[in-house]
DNA sequence: GCTGAGTGGGGTAATTAGGGGA
DNA sequence: GTTGTCCTAATTACCCCACTCA
């Protein structure tokens, strides 16, 4: 399905640690090590694609 | 009401064992031999689904 | 200004993945 | 063929701190 909207929800960090039942400080290292996606806000912190969250829980690594 | 298909939680390798009486290292066996789904954090530990889990432990295999 | 959350650093312990052999 | 134990390397968890952002 190409047609879905790539507008999808972003989720903090502390909901993608809730997720894969890891720490928040666990998270932010993933994207230190260029292991996960990331858009950062004009104030520093991070937020990510609920889609690109969601495909990994799948299983589905990209 | 955002529908969690997929939203049930996520246990860790050791909890897993811990349900079946196992040892750690016979659940990653269990994936590697293509008997178990498993989803894999971005720094490569599994995860599973506690659904699914809990349906083997109820005997249904599928 | 205040509260709650997020970031970043350091440090240490616990858990996990993987290979090999029993 | 499945499981459990040994080993090393990597990942993760949790503690402290201070500062910034929402």
């Amino acid at each position: 399905m190409t047609g879905r909207r790539d507008g999808d929800r972003l989720l903090t960090t502390r909901e993608v640690a809730r997720l894969f039942r890891v720490d928040p400080k666990t998270v932010g290292n993933w994207v230190t090590a260029g292991r996960l996606e990331s858009i950062r806000t004009p104030g520093g912190h991070r937020r990510y694609r609920e889609s690109l969250v969601h495909a990994l829980l799948r299983g589905e690594t990209g």
